[in-house]
DNA sequence: ATTCAAATATGATATAAATCATATAAAATA
DNA sequence: TATTTTATATGATTTATATCATATTTGAAT
């Protein structure tokens, strides 16, 4: 659905959320180790949100990432999405046709423009805040491991 | 959602079988051509569909691909889908952990739920002749050109 | 000011997915 | 049975995605 780079960022950002939920900041190793993501891998994501504003970034010691508590409810879903994998995933063609529309639809378009107006609406309709406050009570999970390090 | 072998072989199945629906039966070239694939790589995957019963092969002068017509509606999305892509698509994380369930979830798991469980439901519902049959009247198409060819 | 711990930028490498090329096998027909 | 037409099998190449490595910049603290 999404590609690697989007999961693993949409994940660092609930996780920095959790975190900053508590008033803590986090830094890149600590992010890529309870997600799980290679680290310098997980760097370059980082500057992306960095620079779409979904996440602050503040250099030197004691830095790291954080987001504002009143921020969380506001951001949404959709926008770490489209921030990295751009918006194909809304608009692209089940089928993988470059046009398709309702005037000029693939055979199975109608089947899937429901569904895709669903996930539209899910991503549009879900927040960060609610996504990391599950992480912090402990209901939901961002990496998998017997242990949950 | 797919991947970009899954599309074609969608693709190429639907377009088989509006042939077949008028009782003709047609070979790789023309496949590639009406649903603007890479012919080489449709070939293989039309291997898949053959190994897997979706299609039926015939080797020879005045072979190629067909599919008979009382199949037609017995045949399902998710059997293509599935024969290609596996079934990560129905059971993979939406924020890509190795194992998400609804005992150990992630933060969006039971958001994701509802979509995927509609997705499997129309994959499971749609049937390859109503696919078919919009095509062959014209109102879906498999490729995108300004004639149709 | 110097040092140190962070993030940032950029380029290189590895892996996976998609695409291409070629040789083989099967079926029809002449 | 030889030839031709088609699918099949397999391996090579290309392209995109994911991952790694390293040098640079920034900001805080000493």
């Amino acid at each position: 659905m999404f590609s690697k780079t989007c999961e693993y960022g949409i994940r660092a950002t609930i996780f920095i959320a959790s975190e900053s939920y508590q008033d803590k900041r986090v830094g890149l190793k600590d992010i890529a180790q309870k997600i799980d993501s290679p680290e310098a891998f997980t760097a370059k994501i980082l500057q992306i949100l960095a620079r779409n504003k979904i996440v602050n970034s503040i250099k030197g010691v004691g830095g790291g990432f954080e987001i504002p508590k009143k921020k969380m409810k506001k951001i949404k879903l959709t926008q770490i999405v489209k921030a990295i994998d751009g918006d194909v995933v809304f608009t692209g063609c089940g089928l993988g046709l470059s046009k398709c529309s309702d005037e000029h639809p693939c055979p199975a378009h109608f089947k899937f423009k429901s569904i895709r107006t669903e996930l539209a609406t899910m991503l549009e309709n879900t927040n960060l805040e609610e996504l990391a406050t599950g992480v912090v009570t402990g209901e939901t999970f961002l990496r998998y491991s017997e242990t949950q390090l």
